[in-house]
DNA sequence: TTGATTCCATACGCATGAGTATGGAATGCT
DNA sequence: AGCATTCCATACTCATGCGTATGGAATCAA
């Protein structure tokens, strides 16, 4: 047995309530978001929470805050440090597709998006990788008109896999089978 | 004032619930699906619904296999009468295109994914139509393996059209633009 | 060390929504 | 017409979960 299981931090931040909302989030979902369930798995009352917010929205509102700051920076810069612009899309396909854990919260919070308060950070992150991609098609020499369509065939494709593979498991690919799935969507959506 | 704005009918049938719960669901989404808003929506109370169905759930449970049951059908049928093979996946994009109410309780259900009810429900239909997308693209002469993923790339292309563009409400295109959307799908997904 | 501030526990109130009990109205059967 | 069955209204109970009130413990500042 480990001496300290949790971090068994005595007293809590407002931070540590977001991250612990968005974990949950990642794993049951917006609507399994409550107030004392959080604080039971914080070992801690409500008492506490209503500390540090003034309602479950605003602790729903800060940690929607959190994930779109601390989101996708990291991977974006790294793909556009490669000097090809033509290798870029093919790298930026296969980075994603092994990536697990971030897309965990993506999902959750496309199946929320009746939630008045995600919709709007939902929108304003898909505009974001949606224009990505559209500039990383034009870049690569592709007309701006189809660019701007073929990113958003792209993104659709990624949204409905999450959707379809991740949330629903349906043909739970096994690892070859997921592997030939990303190159021949990498065949078909990227031009050569 | 017409004599009879609603049917009017005095008594309702158990049927009466099921379709009323799946537009209300198509509108408001599966967590909005309370007995009581079903009942003041249809000019009753509870009274009345549980003498039909047992529990809440047994409504949802009707619901969804009624949808399940009348779904697709139709279009299915359509494009299957189509005698050249190449010419059914096109015309099988447009009509899904044009089409708008049907996709609404899909999106609806694809946003109720936590739900133990409508996972099998969805897993069963979304199986479905990709092996049919599957069929389509092997007769439209792909290699049967390249069919396959190229059956699952559409589908999911079309979940997350589905998400963004429908519940997310995202690029908010215009009838010009989506016709164009549509054109550049099958110019990239369908074979020459 | 002592006061102030920060953080948390306990015990409430209160609204919502599912499910139950029971009686009454509407309809079909004879 | 009269009875049985079907359908619905009314009036509850009960569980859940948000939010509040208030006091106490921990930590910091002096």
């Amino acid at each position: 047995m480990n001496v300290r299981q949790k971090p068994e931090r005595t007293r809590l931040s407002a931070e540590d309530w977001e991250d612990a909302a968005l974990s949950l989030i990642a794993e049951q979902g917006v609507g399994a978001l409550a107030v004392e369930a959080l604080a039971r798995q914080l070992g801690v009352t409500k008492g506490s929470f209503y500390w540090h917010f003034r309602t479950r929205e605003a602790l729903l509102q800060a940690a929607l805050e959190r994930w779109e700051q601390y989101g996708e920076r990291e991977i974006i810069s790294q793909i556009e440090a490669i000097p090809d612009p033509r290798e870029r899309l093919p790298e930026l396909f296969r980075r994603v597709a092994h990536e697990l854990q971030p897309h965990r919260v993506y999902a959750a919070l496309l199946k929320a998006l009746d939630h008045p308060l995600v919709v709007p950070v939902m929108a304003r992150v898909s505009k974001r990788r949606t224009e990505f991609l559209h500039t990383a098609y034009s870049e690569a020499g592709m007309e701006a008109n189809e660019a701007l369509n073929r990113a958003r065939l792209t993104y659709a494709a990624y949204v409905g896999f999450l959707q379809l593979n991740f949330t629903l498991g349906l043909p739970r690919l096994n690892h070859e089978e997921f592997d030939a799935y990303v190159e021949h969507m990498i065949a078909t959506l990227i031009p050569a």
